[in-house]
DNA sequence: GTCTTATCCGGGATGACCCT
DNA sequence: AGGGTCATCCCGGATAAGAC
């Protein structure tokens, strides 16, 4: 089985660096891009089978748009991350309305071309794989990710690769079926890592999506 | 012991500020 | 003038602290 997953830290704006992931078994290759056709290009040229993003691509049910006041300020997925204690932002909190309008653009516009797309959330998703996140330190997050295999992780990768990284891994547990789905279907949901996943496991997953090994 | 209030936390954009 | 750093703001929930 040879599978590519592209995973995107995204930016809330395009001035802004997005960090890009291409995942291949083990292999990573990371970079930094800004413009939502680079994100577009990646995706193209590298074949990828799926689209991990770390950015809200959905509305609470319920709320319209973004900018119209309404009490409808969570997904149930972002309920389902309350219950199991993970920190995160509400899509109508300040900058993350640009992050979330910005998410559902890019998705309509990957889903148009044929791709497939998920939203996963690096810093629970690290906290699930019980990893540190960055705000412990980016040296202790980058030796989280490499204590799960992940080859070529130069210590020279800004934090948004790094969860570009995370992201990326979500999106191969995905693929092989390690993942939860939090919230629902039509609403919008978030793909985490299964609970009580061992590093171990997430290895030999990783392992099985190279045609190498 | 229970209810209420205050503080902290979180990711990222933005604008102010400082240094060169 | 330009770039880099720092504080602040956005909103809602959790937790701690306070009042009764």
């Amino acid at each position: 089985m040879r599978l590519t997953v592209v995973g995107v830290d995204l930016a809330g704006a395009e001035s802004r660096p997005t960090g890009i992931c291409v995942l291949r078994g083990l292999r990573v290759e990371v970079r930094e891009v800004k413009e939502d056709e680079e994100i577009m290009r990646e995706a193209r040229v590298n074949k990828a089978d799926l689209v991990a993003i770390d950015a809200p691509l959905s509305l609470p049910r319920g709320r319209r748009s973004l900018e119209e006041r309404s009490p409808h300020h969570l997904r149930l997925c972002d309920r389902e991350l309350l219950t199991r204690r993970i920190k995160f932002f509400p899509v109508t909190l300040g900058p993350m309305r640009k992050l979330t309008a910005r998410g559902m653009r890019l998705k309509d516009a990957l889903e148009r071309e044929g791709f497939k797309v998920i939203e996963v959330y690096p810093g629970g998703a690290q906290d699930v794989l019980g990893i540190p996140r960055k705000g412990r330190g980016k040296e202790k997050l980058l030796e989280g990710l490499r204590g799960l295999g992940l080859h070529e992780l130069s210590a020279e990768a800004s934090d948004h690769e790094l969860d570009a990284a995370t992201a990326a891994v979500v999106g191969a547990l995905f693929l092989l079926s390690l993942h939860e789905a939090y919230g629902d279907p039509e609403e919008g949901q978030i793909i985490m890592p299964r609970t009580g996943l061992s590093r171990n496991e997430v290895y030999s997953a990783l392992r099985e999506l190279d045609a190498d090994c």
